[in-house]
RNA sequence: GGCCCGGUGGUCAAGCGGUUAAGACACCGCCCUUUCACGGCGGUAACACGGGUUCGAUUCCCGUCCGGGUCACCA
């Protein structure tokens, strides 16, 4: 390698969603790029019209908006290699491919589709007696070609591989890698509706966009030495190859298998509405086939730039554990100032709570150590808009030495003593409570548990006594208590 | 099936000829405690198998097995 500048480029084509893989390798790119103090550059590849889906593109750019994935060049925001579109491309598409055949390296092929597909059902017969094309249309004459064009008859472009010899490249991550070039096909450059195939402008574009690491995931690896045939064709250098291990989702059945919507959320926005933070998502995945030299799990993005090889790229796949990611969404969370939670937090209040007002800070200070994903919230807190009717049962409880009997005791002497309680805050109740524990005799415990399951109707809830009366306030508290009291006084 | 790649605890993984084989998640136990959670402490659990090479293999080579990827005018 020359110590040309580091440019990367991240190409995916609109369909639809941001699939996890791919944002994986975008952040592999990027990171690769901006730890180099390089480029990191979007393109997108819609070379297949029939695929195409309105407002994907939109998705791409929120997508990498959000998680903060800036590129320096792009559809959007132009550059020197525009466009970074390729169906605005693709004149010259066609050019490179036409100095192929010129050159005898590249052919028409006029084979019509059902041919093709007849070649697919015999294939069972003739195992292995040709690799996929049959390369029918390799040795036309030339009048038999300018025959068959002058009267318009479709075809698509095709490269010579060659019959013999091998084709060796290397791999930053998976090594050297040799094939036999008799398993290389004829691959289509150039389809019969004129646009380029996938494979075939991407070298192209890469070439054409100085795109020094070709990063993307491994199951291109097989498809690698014909971009290879194509750069030698064209006499090009060829790009640094990054691939990168598969992301992989398990089975209902134990095996593994590519990640894919099976497999549950598998999109960026199948999991923000799954209640999972970007920078969570970003962190969790930049750790799925690369780890850090140091012994370290949490990094910001920033961070990551800093400390990113490519040696720390692990080659066998990974399966994607949402255990895992709840643990750094978990983290991600902990780690916010109570105001940027509650900011969080809030549209999930808003969902229960509806129009009652609480003080949604001192919600969310409660939450804030107990919440895993956003939207657990609304099931957490649904019993301060309403008290669900509830089994005595619960107010017995062992490690609380509490009976139904005292209880009840307790409920009763606690009543009078919030009634009396001018200012309604967290020291005020608390001191309250521990001290009626204190005259009663009773453990702490024997007190609050009572108080809490009266309040609540949960055996677990959020935060404890002291902290749901506070939130609930005075009035709502005794309404609840009294309910408590007289169901377990009719007992 | 052909070709390609991979194989360290349940999961992510460190290791790159000599280690008591890290760490994290999950799980279990204890402590803290007004439940739960957080936090603290501790625990269970792994080099797929068989041959080599070597004084010595988790590490290097070969084979087997298992798993995955790929075989489009899709990307």
């Amino acid at each position: 390698m020359t110590n040309k500048a580091v440019r990367t480029r991240f190409a995916p084509s609109p369909t639809g969603f941001m699939h996890i893989g791919n944002l994986r390798t975008a952040l592999y790119e990027y990171l690769i790029a901006k730890s180099n103090n390089g480029a990191f550059v979007l393109r997108i590849e819609d070379t297949d019209r029939e695929r195409y889906v309105e407002g994907a593109v939109d998705i791409i750019y929120n997508t990498l908006k959000t998680v903060g994935l800036k590129y320096d060049e792009g559809p959007d925001i132009g550059g020197p290699f525009g466009p970074y579109v390729q169906s605005e491309r693709c004149n010259s598409y066609k050019e490179f491919a036409e100095r192929l055949v010129r050159e005898g390296k590249a052919y028409y092929c006029f084979c019509p589709k059902e041919r093709l597909e007849s070649l697919k059902d015999n294939k069972d017969s003739n195992v292995n007696a040709f690799i996929g094309y049959d390369r029918h249309c390799r040795d036309l004459s030339k009048d038999e070609v300018d025959r068959l064009l002058k009267e318009n008859t479709p075809y698509v472009i095709r490269q010579k591989a060659p019959l013999t010899g091998e084709t060796t490249f290397n791999d930053s991550v998976y090594g050297k890698i040799t094939v036999q070039n008799n398993e290389i096909e004829d691959q289509v450059l150039i389809k019969a509706d004129g646009f380029p195939t996938y494979n075939f402008a991407n070298v192209i574009d890469d070439h054409m966009m100085n795109i020094t690491h070709v990063v993307r995931g491994s199951e291109y690896l097989s498809s690698t030495p014909k971009y290879n045939l194509l750069y030698e064709a064209f006499n090009w250098e060829t790009p640094t190859y990054v691939h990168l291990p598969l992301i992989v989702g398990k089975n209902p059945d134990g095996t593994t298998s590519k990640l894919s919507k099976r497999h549950g959320a598998t999109s960026f926005d199948d999991l923000v509405t799954a209640g999972y933070l970007p920078e969570a998502i970003i962190n969790y995945i930049a750790l799925l086939g690369w780890c850090p030299k140091e012994n370290r799990e949490v990094f910001t993005l920033d961070e990551l730039v800093k400390v990113f090889s490519i040696d720390g790229i692990s080659k066998s796949p990974a399966i994607f554990d949402y255990d895992k990611l709840n643990w750094f969404n978990a983290e991600y969370i902990r780690s916010k100032t109570l105001s940027e939670f509650t900011i969080l937090a809030t549209p999930y209040f808003k969902e229960i709570l509806k129009e009652k007002i609480l003080d949604y800070s001192k919600l969310a200070a409660i939450l804030q150590q107990r919440v895993t994903t956003l939207n657990q919230i609304p099931d957490m807190i649904k019993f301060f808009n309403v008290l669900p009717d509830y089994d005595n049962e619960i107010f017995i409880n062992k490690k609380s030495k509490t009976n139904l009997e005292n209880s009840c005791l307790v409920l009763q002497n606690v009543i009078p003593e919030l009634k009396s309680l001018t200012v309604w805050d967290h020291d005020n109740i608390y001191n309250r409570l521990v001290s009626l524990a204190e005259k009663l005799s009773l453990k702490n415990g024997t007190v609050m548990w009572p108080v809490r399951i009266a309040v609540s109707s949960l055996s677990v809830t959020p935060g404890g006594a002291i902290e749901i009366l506070e939130i609930l306030g005075k009035e709502e508290s005794l309404k609840r208590l009294e309910i408590g009291l007289d169901k377990l006084s009719s007992n």
